[in-house]
DNA sequence: TCTGGGGTCCTAGGACCC
DNA sequence: TCTGGGGTCCTAGGACCC
């Protein structure tokens, strides 16, 4: 029996979240930020219609968001990731193979449905999955994960798919091919897009019609799998359990413009803070630590100034204040004086299992049974009442730095105090 | 004048994804 | 005035070793 793979998108998934819980804006332009509140990372259909690109920094569209009445939210990531466990868990009642590609993509691999079935499978999960979370998705099927996306494209965009396409077995599959644009093609991003361009290659059937050597020399390996993907070769495998990750990080841009290095320090502190929680939140230990800061890029006239430095420990920690010493230190080799900075960051990775740290006979400094249990402490606190309840001295009091959100909507879902309200009278 | 070659590891940079 | 954040993978080139 052969099998096929489904990509199931949620359409605008974090304006259908907030859309949840307010239904009247159904229909009516609406956009999601991004953290800081700088640009749009999410529109609805209304809101791509008005012209509102991906990305778009709100304050250039300021005007038109005004005049056309656009409902504006900041970004709420606990909600977003809590609709998106619903979404999945619904996926994986539904196919026994299942990987979660991001927060509002998974592809399923399916087998034993007949190819002349698949559609009827596929618009059936889709009424599941709007009755029962409420959140509208497309679902595009194919012989390949990369063919797969191409018909969860085309569900959205071909008028008359009702949000469901598939390619396998489709007679007219290179017609269908050619109706999408390279640059849209799963692996092909904007610099291989040029590329492609200038050689004529335009859309997904000229991609497919590409020498294989030509597109491995000009895109690596990973382009020439796209192209045999596109012909219908598996190249891609279906990961159902995640990678173990590689490496953490935790970076803020910076509500307003930071000179003072205790100020970096403050926000870096609560940084290593949180990329430590989700460190112990995987049960690992990180062997190495970096550090970066960095001015605004934006700013034409103001004097640039980033670097990154890295040290590796001495033993693999998943304890915050060890890692602080280091970052902290590494701060200070990096900060100069005399510049406004708008980003500061920090990455842990030599990643390993909390459980196998490699000892180190000559270390000062172990964490102890009672220091494990303090992070424990302080995680669930964290947990349970909300992300900061309890913070690091370090991380200061009024955190000037601390990122804009101005739009936000209330935790409908995760939060006892922040439940939908219904009035009835 | 002649002056090896091959393998491995690490890193930086660049591409991509959402 | 205001422009996100968190990842992965591949490749080329240098360092180093025998």
């Amino acid at each position: 029996m052969s099998s096929y793979y489904a990509l199931v998108d949620c359409n605008n998934f974090y304006v259908s979240c907030e859309r949840v819980f307010r239904p009247a804006l159904k229909h009516r332009p609406v956009v999601v930020l991004s953290n800081n509140d700088g640009c749009c990372v999410a529109r609805s259909n209304e809101a791509k219609a008005l012209g509102i690109p991906m990305g778009a920094p709100l304050h250039q569209w300021k005007e038109i968001i005004r005049k056309h009445r656009v409902t504006v939210f900041s970004s709420n990531y606990v909600l977003y990731g809590d609709m998106s466990s619903r979404v999945m868990n619904l996926l994986g009642e539904h196919a026994p193979r299942v990987e979660v590609y991001s927060i509002d993509e998974a592809f399923l691999e399916i087998t034993g449905v007949p190819q002349e079935a698949l559609r009827a499978y596929a618009c059936r999960l889709r009424v599941r999955i709007l009755q029962s979370v409420g959140i509208p998705v497309s679902i595009g099927l194919g012989e390949t994960k990369t063919l797969a996306k191409v018909a969860n494209r085309l569900a959205k965009k071909l008028p008359g798919s009702n949000g469901v396409l598939s390619l396998v077995g489709h007679p007219d599959k290179e017609a269908l091919l050619d109706k999408l644009d390279v640059g849209e093609v799963w692996g092909v991003g904007s610099q291989y897009k040029r590329k492609l361009v200038q050689r004529k290659i335009l859309t997904a059937r000229d991609l497919m019609h590409v020498e294989p050597d030509w597109a491995r020399q000009n895109m690596t390996v990973c382009g020439m799998r796209t192209v045999y993907e596109l012909r219908g070769t598996k190249c891609i495998p279906i990961e159902t359990v995640p990678p173990p990750k590689k490496a953490i990080a935790c970076s803020r841009s910076f509500g307003q413009p930071v000179t003072e290095l205790n100020s970096l320090r403050e926000a870096l502190s609560s940084y290593v803070g949180r990329a430590a929680e989700k460190l112990r939140g995987e049960r690992l230990a990180a062997g190495a630590i970096q550090i970066y800061i960095a001015t605004n890029p934006f700013l034409d006239n103001a004097p640039q100034y980033a670097n990154a430095k890295t040290s590796s420990l001495p033993e693999a920690s998943s304890y915050t204040p060890v890692l602080w010493e280091a970052a902290s230190s590494l701060l200070d080799q990096l900060y100069k004086p005399g510049f406004v900075y708008k980003k500061v960051g920090v990455v842990l990775f030599g990643l390993v299992p909390e459980n196998l740290i490699q000892l180190d006979c000559f270390i000062t400094h172990r964490s102890t049974e009672r220091e494990r249990r303090l992070m424990m402490t302080l995680d669930n606190v964290n947990q349970r009442w909300g992300m900061g309840t309890l913070n690091y001295a370090a991380s200061g009091l009024c955190q000037a730095w601390k990122m804009k959100r101005a739009h936000l909507s209330p935790s409908y879902t995760t939060s006892w105090a922040e439940l939908l309200v219904v009035n009835a009278r």
